[in-house]
DNA sequence: ATTTCCAGTATTGTTGACAATATTGATGCT
DNA sequence: AGCATCAATATTGTCAACAATACTGGAAAT
C-alpha cells in the first residue's frame, strides 16, 4: 500500500493515506463537509499534519477548500467523469505504448500472470465489484509503471486513479463487462508482449473509450446518479 | 497571478506562490537544498503555512522531500524533460480539440488579439527569453482554459506548465524559432475558429512534437546541461 | 592513513494554545 | 410575515515552544 522505500513514515504521510482511502472506498462520500476536528478524533491525529494532509490531497483535486469555511469531498459532475475517461484514454494510450517498448521481459510475464490471478478472481468474486476493481487498478497500475514515463506515472497514479476508483467503487459493474475487459486486457498485454507499441496504445484507447460509453449509458439510463 | 475568485487569502497561499514563482523563475534551481528557516526568513512567514505550502508542492512535483532530511527543488534529468513533452503533446492535444468545440466565439476573438500582442512582443522584446516564453505560455493557458475540461486544464495549468516554464525560462530560445511558434499558434487558433476539432488537435501535437526536437536537438549539442 | 563509532548540533516533525473569520441563531425593523 | 442586522459560537488559520531525527565533526581503533 505504502511506498516500498519505506524511509521513516510520517505522521502527515499517515494523515494523508488515512483520507485518501477513505475518499476512494466512500466512507467519506462526494460531497461531505468534513471538520478538522472530526478527521483528527477519527483517525488519532493532531491538526498539523492533517492539515498538511489536506493541502496535498486539495492540490489534487480529491478535496476543495474554501478559507475558513472548511473542507468538502470534491464531487464531479456526470460530465466531469466522462470527461476524465477522456484524459485517461489518451494517457493510457501513451503509457501502453512506452510499456511495450519498454518493460522487461519479465514484467511482461508477471503481468500475464496477474490477468490470470484476475481471471479466478471474477470467477470466484461473482459480482463483486470491490475485488474486480481492484483487479483492474492492479492491470492499470502495472502498465503506468512501466512506461518507464515518470511523470506519465505519477500523473496517472497520483491523480487520475484516486478519482476513478472513488467513483468506481460505487458503480454497480454491468453483468459481463468483467469478462469483456478481461479479453480486452489479454489483447493489450499481447500487444505489448510482441513489442507493437502502437497496436497496444491502439487497444488501450478503445478499452478505455468502451468503460467511457459503458458509463455514458449508465447515466443515460439514471442508473448512476452523481 | 492569483485566483479571480479573490476569496480571502490565506498565509498558506501566500507560500504557495511565493515559492512557485520563486521556483519557476530560477531563484530556487533545480537540486537547490533548501532549509524550512531560510525560506521562512526570506518571505517573511512562519513554518506552519510554510510546511502546508510544502506539502502541496511536493504533490505537485516540483519539491521532493525526505523525512528529516530537508526539502530540495526537483531536477529534471534530459530525458524526463523529453517525456514531459510527450505528455504535453497529447494532453494539449485534446485540449486543443475540445477548444475548438466549445470556446466561444468571444473567446477566439480574444485569442486572435492575443496572438498579435505577441507578434508585437517578439519584435521589441529581441531574443528576450523570459517574455517570449510569457506569451507562449498564455497562448497555451487559454486553449488549456477554453477545453471546458476541468481536470484537462488543471493538470496542464497546476502540473505540467510549472515544470516546462521552469525549464524554458533557462533555455535560450533558437534563433527564428519565436516566429515560427506563432505562425503555428496562427493556424492553430484558424482551425479553431473554423470549429475543426480533428484539425486542431492535429496541428497542436505537432507543434509540441517540434518545441520537442527543439530540445532534443540542444541536448545533444549539449547546449542543454541538465 | 583509513575507517568506524559516537556525541553534539542543527534541522525537521509535532503539539497545543491563541487569533481571525465565516456561519448561525436571535432580535428588531419594515 | 419576511427580511436585514448583529452578536455569539464554532471552526479554521496562525503561531511559538517542544520532541524526534538526520547530518557533522572528532576521537579511537585497526
Amino acid at each position: 500500500m505504502t511506498d516500498s522505500t519505506s524511509q521513516t513514515y510520517t505522521r502527515a504521510d499517515e494523515a494523508f493515506d488515512c483520507l485518501q482511502t477513505a475518499i476512494v472506498k466512500g466512507d467519506l462520500a462526494p460531497g461531505d463537509k468534513i471538520g478538522e476536528l472530526d478527521l483528527c478524533s477519527r483517525f488519532e491525529l493532531t491538526r498539523g499534519p492533517l492539515r498538511e494532509a489536506l493541502g496535498r490531497l486539495e492540490s489534487r483535486g480529491l478535496l476543495v477548500r474554501r478559507p475558513h469555511a472548511g473542507v468538502k469531498v470534491v464531487s464531479l459532475s456526470a460530465s466531469e467523469l466522462v470527461e476524465l475517461y477522456r484524459i485517461r484514454e489518451i494517457m493510457e494510450g501513451l503509457a501502453a505504448r512506452q510499456a511495450a517498448e519498454r518493460m522487461t521481459a519479465q514484467e511482461i510475464a508477471d503481468l500475464q500472470a496477474t490477468l490470470d490471478a484476475h481471471e479466478t478472481m471474477i470467477d470466484e468474486a461473482q459480482g463483486q465489484a470491490y475485488y474486480q476493481a481492484e483487479g483492474d487498478y492492479d492491470f492499470h497500475h502495472r502498465i503506468a509503471t512501466g512506461s518507464r514515463n515518470i511523470k506519465l506515472a505519477q500523473m496517472l497514479l497520483g491523480d487520475l486513479y484516486y478519482m476513478v476508483r472513488m467513483y468506481r467503487y460505487r458503480l454497480s459493474t454491468s453483468a459481463g463487462r468483467p469478462h469483456r475487459a478481461l479479453g480486452e486486457h489479454r489483447r493489450i498485454v499481447e500487444a505489448i508482449a510482441q513489442r507493437d507499441g502502437e497496436l497496444a496504445e491502439f487497444l488501450m484507447k478503445r478499452h478505455i473509450n468502451a468503460a467511457r460509453k459503458n458509463i455514458e449509458k449508465k447515466i443515460q439510463e439514471g442508473v448512476l446518479t452523481i
